[in-house]
DNA sequence: TTTATTATGTTATACTATAACAATAGAAAA
DNA sequence: TTTTCTATTGTTATAGTATAACATAATAAA
């Protein structure tokens, strides 16, 4: 996907992001976080980007694998720069809490029914989306057009009830695939 | 809800059955069955039935617990009426299968963002729903009417997207907690 | 610098769900 | 009826997902 930031079509792939959409998003990300006042240290950053270089919906332990994979140390006590190096535990709760960072932000979105995440098509401000979720490929598109709010807006004034978490998620078959 | 099954709304508390319906419910389950050739064991009617009593959302340990309490043996080589009884593990394949067997026959949904199970408003085939959850009260509201179908033929038809499964799940205040 | 706050590390554990195989019960065939 | 087959349930073990609680480290504020 190469569309421009500025772009707001309201289906949206929400993988296959060059190395150059990735390095965008960051920057964006950066900018975003700064102007918040929210804090994107180097640790939300990576896990942002495990996210975004992904071409499918990320688990939180797969994120947790790559990570510790990431990081690799020196055995105890070799100081010596080619000594075999091992990879360092790295505890769920570590990433959970980017995670949970990210959601906030309106950078990632949760697709409850997979247990895994992937990048918002346009981070803004936390907003209600659809996802259809392809079963064979895996790949998934976010949806935030018309029926989405009318969804939600029956909820609202039909019906009288106050949404605070949405979650609409299609799992089937996308176009390229049947 | 002492609404008669042939009343066909588009929304629809699916708690608060009263005894009546209750009966009545698993009577017309045992028909539905019947007709279809499915076996309507009585652990099946067991878990249907704790399913229907409940007032809330019921999770697989929920009816795990409620099961070993119904299951009281005698301890091991007593063979006395009056001996004071124990009770018998159950453990989840035991629920997980008869939950899976109800999803099957359209008498029960599963609430995936929740994790947790409640009766169908208007058991038949499997069918699209909305649900609103409240979590304050914890009351669910099932919702079959326009805006879930128009969702589901915005995916078919504009986008060409088969759909296989849905959860749609909308989390906040209903009319009377607010 | 000192203090306060936020973020991360770490250990342990809770919660949800399924795989794999054994035993049993019910239905169909001989 | 008896045997055979199939479906259901029991049982053990384990996979997968997520959070609580507290310690340490890094950053921001005073």
């Amino acid at each position: 996907m190469s569309t421009s930031l500025s772009v707001c079509n309201h289906l949206h792939d929400v993988q296959d992001f060059t190395p150059h959409d990735v390095t965008e998003r960051l920057r964006a990300a950066k900018e975003q976080c700064r102007l918040s006042g929210a804090r994107f240290t180097p640790l939300r950053q990576q896990i942002y980007q495990l996210v975004l270089e992904a071409n499918q919906p990320v688990g939180a332990y797969d994120l947790i694998t790559q990570l510790q994979q990431m990081r690799l140390v020196a055995p105890d006590g070799v100081d010596d720069a080619s000594a075999q190096k091992t990879t360092k535990n790295v505890a769920p709760p570590t990433v959970y809490r980017s995670l949970e960072f990210l959601l906030g932000e309106g950078l990632i979105h949760q697709l409850t029914s997979i247990n895994a995440y992937v990048p918002c098509c346009h981070p803004r401000a936390q907003h209600t989306a659809a996802f259809l979720i392809c079963a064979q490929c895996q790949r998934v598109q976010e949806c935030s057009s018309i029926p989405v709010q009318e969804m939600m807006s029956f909820a609202e004034k039909d019906v009288g009830f106050v949404v605070e978490r949405s979650v609409i998620e299609l799992s089937g078959r996308c176009q390229a695939c049947q």
